[in-house]
Parts: C-alpha cells; sequence; structure tokens
DNA sequence: GTGGAGTTGACAATCGTTATCGTTAGCGCT
DNA sequence: AGCGCTAACGATAACGATTGTCAACTCCAC
C-alpha cells in the first residue's frame, strides 16, 4: 500500500462534471464514479442499491434527480426497456450497441455506419439518428463463448473497477 | 348505404388470428381492427381510450392481455420507452425505422440493411439483430416539410381509417 | 464567513403494468 | 343444436418505477 493510485481521478470526476456544467457535489460524485467504467448500463435502483451497500445515504429520489442532470448534460445515454439504464457514454457523436448476452455496450463513432445511413437514406427516404438509435446484437465475445447468461435482467455487479 | 364495405375484413381478422394460432374473441377482435392501418405505434393506455370512445366495454387489464399474445404471436411489435407502444408488423423478417418528428414507423426488409450488419461486423466484432434494433431518426415527409410537432407523446387518434 | 441559488432527502402521489379470482365465452365434440 | 372443458375476460387490488413537494442543507461567489 505504496504510492497509490487510490481515488487519482477524484479530480478526473471533478473535471468531467465541470465541463459538463453542473455543480460540483457528493451525490453527482458518487454516482459519476459508480458508473465510470461500467460496460453495462444499470438502473436506478441498481446505482441507489450499490451505493447504499458502499455506506452512502443518498436517497432514490436524488439518484433519479442525478441521473437526469447526466443524462441532460450529456454524459450519460438512457438505454429504454422496462425500466430504464443509464450508462456514462463518450462526449463525440457515437452509435450504441447493445450485446443481447451479456448487456454490455459498444460505443462506435457515427463515421463506421455511414453506409448503414447511406443505405437507409436511399431505400426508405430516412435520415437515420445514429447516436438516438441502439442496436441490438451479439458481440464477438459472447458468439465465441456461447453463453446463455439473460443480462439486462441479472443484477451487474463486478464489471467496474 | 347500398352494398356495403362496412365491415369487410371481419374476416381477414380472424384469419390473421387464426394463422397466428389465436382464438378468435371479440376483444381480439376489436384491439386488431384498431391497430391495423395505424403508422404509429399506440400505447395500451390509448388502445383503451379510443375503443371506450368507440363503445367498447373493454377493460384496461384485458387490453394488455391481448396486446401480449399479439406480441407472443409476432404480429405486433412492442417498442420501448416511458410507456410501451404497439404496432401491427408484417411476418417476415424487417427493420423498423421510427420517425422522431411524426412517430409514423417504416419497415424495411432485412436484406436492405445488409450493408450495416456487415459494417457493424467488420468493425466491432459485433453481429446486429436488426429485427430487434429500432432505428431513430427523420422520415422523408418530415424532412421536407419541416414541421416541429412532438409526436410520440402527443395523442394519435386520426392516423387509421 | 456569509448569503442566495441550486441541491438534497424523506414522504407521498402518480403512472404504467401485472397478479388475482370469480365469471364468461370460444369452440371441439356429440 | 346443445354440452363441457379450457382459455379468455373484467374488476379490483397490488406492485414497482418514477416524479412532485417542500423544508433543510450545501456549494460557491462575494
Amino acid at each position: 500500500m505504496g504510492g497509490g493510485q487510490a481515488h487519482v481521478d477524484g479530480d478526473a470526476t471533478a473535471r468531467v462534471l465541470r465541463a459538463a456544467g453542473l455543480t460540483i457535489t457528493v451525490p453527482r460524485r458518487a454516482v459519476f464514479q459508480l458508473l465510470v467504467g461500467r460496460e453495462r448500463p444499470v438502473s436506478a435502483g441498481e446505482v441507489f442499491d450499490l451505493l447504499r451497500a458502499g455506506g452512502s445515504r443518498l436517497g432514490i429520489t436524488s439518484v433519479y434527480r442525478v441521473l437526469h442532470s447526466f443524462a441532460g448534460a450529456g454524459i450519460v445515454h438512457v438505454f429504454a426497456g422496462e425500466e430504464q439504464r443509464y450508462r456514462i457514454c463518450d462526449p463525440w457523436p457515437h452509435a450504441h450497441l447493445v450485446c443481447e448476452r451479456c448487456g454490455r455496450v459498444i460505443e462506435r463513432p457515427v463515421d463506421t455506419v455511414r453506409q448503414w445511413l447511406a443505405a437507409a437514406r436511399q431505400d426508405a427516404d430516412f435520415v437515420a439518428n445514429v447516436e438516438r438509435s441502439d442496436v441490438y446484437g451479439v458481440c464477438g465475445r459472447c458468439r465465441i463463448s456461447g453463453q446463455v447468461s439473460e443480462a439486462r435482467r441479472t443484477s451487474t455487479v463486478g464489471d467496474a473497477p
């Protein structure tokens, strides 16, 4: 236990929040740090449970408020479903590829999907908003391992540092 | 008031339901006929309200049950969101293009989007499930008219025959 | 350190959806 | 056409996720 990369990103969190135009508060730091590094989106309830388990006193109402402020500032993406799930996302334009097996999300720059844009426009006179369109499928990891897990339904602890 | 094409499709409805392996009941006929021909998905609440306005005594519970049976049989597609919305869809493999302006849904055969499949697979080692991935964007009609309506949020009466 | 605006926390209310259960109706069979 | 079994229905209550309210509390500029 020497030099310590313990909470080195404490300031990085502040930097992200400030850049997003949000004031820096304890709840926002807590939620952001819980979200950072996770591949799978988590629900508000999961955020609440995980924070409580970690000793936080944050209320469920505040969890929702914080997540909304993040979504409004564009630093998290909201995934629709029976319950909404949240995940930190990059500031630049990108598409979301959601694995149906393991639930993890892959972000790819919009440039990559220009072919789809072109095809849709030509075929259906439709200009796709790739950033808003979550694409479901199977990621390379799961295709290889052929696993069966349900994902997006089971708890998702143990995916972030 | 002559020959009458009044309820000519009464039997067509029955044919669809039977082909889907569902028994034919009054509530299922009513919901199906309300859904048929609509470009925009409707919520369970809207189905309920519209049917009630039309004199039906169908309960909200039954609306959900009927919609679920339709979804299970594959004759409607469920659109995720704050509230779920339902729309009749074709039996063959297809992608859904959802207009963010007017809310209408365009179906395109899967073949059309093979390019996207290929691009995603090569770039992210990801095999897209095009049938499950609703793509949001702006349809040709709205791009031309440049209208501002909210859609998917306002009531959607007056879109089906 | 102080003040004011923005944020938080607890509680209650709301909304969409599902479970329960007694009643009813579809439909194969006679 | 009538009978009976099973599936479907309707009303009500329950449920879970999300939002509204409002007093107490922080963040941060001064």
